[in-house]
DNA sequence: ACAAAAGTGTTTGTTGTACACCCATGC
DNA sequence: GCATGGGTGTACAACAAACACTTTTGT
């Protein structure tokens, strides 16, 4: 007990809602809890906020540790105060959501794969904390997102087809895309560059792959242009 | 030294970002710092969360400690949490935005009105801490919000003309509106209630007064609804 | 009667929406 | 040659933008 303060502090943590998409589920990253309390069950990925990082910072490395994801994109989604949110002491969660393409999805090696699993969405498991609702809040802040930034493309791999994409905008908005409206749109917006490949594999025709262009977005943006989905 | 922990714990701060329309100005509310760090400059009201409140809390209350300022609309922005943000220790800081209507941006009594005073946002004085970066952070927040949320009318007294409404927006935007597009739009949303009244005591034709129907906006947006100006 | 702001419609261009068929490829 | 998804255009409706004059009221 060497840390004394003249009132009581405090402790903050940080939670990630990390999401992917997989076999047309968006999903998300959850880990057993090893330690009480609500020992057994699962929560989201997250820990202590160390007294000399940043808080993105904290973010970022609890990721890694727990669950061996790194350099992936990373917002601060809100901050969860509530007195009693648990049940030891007073922690105060910074929570941030996360975007991993469909092919980091692989949970390190060095990571104890039985306790980090990914969950649909749809289909959580009871969980610690206030965990659920910070959640909701991810949820809903992906889907508004969706819309109005570009945010899609850090769930695909680097270079995707248009049907990956609108795909993916179905899945997480939760509703069918008419095809043609969705490519003259996503195509006007002149940030997906050909690539002069196609898909692999495939037992059809193959379809063309595109990449984001980020400069170009980063540029427009900071000339007041506003993506829209 | 009463509270001792195994490791250091961090400050946890609010700061409030003020903001009313006054004069045809958008300002926020600053205080002048009556004790080190940053002595005598300005600064956003704000202050620590007390280990039994929730952070929201912590901001009612601070605001209506140094500003006088109660029942506003109030909401949660960003959390900074750089680590030499203050010289002193290591603080993170919740950070809530604050709209107060015209009428009721008289600082109260109970405060020394000589440390409490409303800025322009394009006159800001030097500013503590990082509280410059803040204010950037929640003048880009109500602007974008500004357009898809029905928060124009916190900024307003209850019952309001549609040439306040509209000067509101184009304070805050910054930019022309035009008139006829403007009312078309807003009225379109039937969420403007008359009330029988009209303005009193200008020397000019009186305007219609109106109310915003915050009940009827509230099951809408509940089924989905955007508004949208 | 004049100053000051309130109030009001129409036209034109742009954008969103609905919709169905041929194409390329692997098996 | 057939199954599978890839790729494409047009017509119509809805919405956004530009624009100027009359009305009301107080002085």
């Amino acid at each position: 007990m060497k840390y004394s303060y003249q009132y009581p502090h405090p402790s903050v943590t940080v939670d990630c809602v990390v999401f992917t998409v997989q076999n047309n589920f968006l999903k998300l990253m959850l880990i057993q809890r090893g330690a009480e309390p609500f020992i057994g069950e699962w929560a989201l990925p997250g820990g202590f906020v160390r007294i000399d990082e940043s808080i993105e910072s904290a973010a970022s490395r609890e990721l890694k540790e727990e669950t061996g994801i790194e350099n992936i994109y990373l917002e601060q989604l809100y901050t969860f105060g509530k007195v009693d949110r648990d049940p030891r002491e007073r922690v105060i969660s910074v929570a941030y959501y996360a975007l991993v393409s469909s092919e980091e999805q692989i949970i390190a090696a060095d990571t104890d794969a039985a306790s980090a699993k990914w969950f649909p969405v749809d289909e959580l498991p009871r969980l610690a904390f206030d965990h659920k609702y910070i959640i909701e809040t991810a949820y809903r802040r992906l889907q508004g997102k969706l819309s109005y930034q570009p945010i899609g493309f850090e769930l695909l791999p680097p270079k995707f087809a248009l049907s990956q994409l609108q795909s993916l905008y179905e899945i997480i908005l939760n509703k069918k895309l008419d095809k043609r409206n969705f490519r003259k749109k996503i195509q006007k917006t002149g940030l997906l560059a050909d690539t002069n490949e196609t898909q692999k594999g495939v037992s059809h025709r193959a379809a063309k792959l595109y990449t984001f262009n980020k400069e170009k977005y980063d540029i427009l943006a900071k000339n007041g242009y506003y993506f829209e989905i």
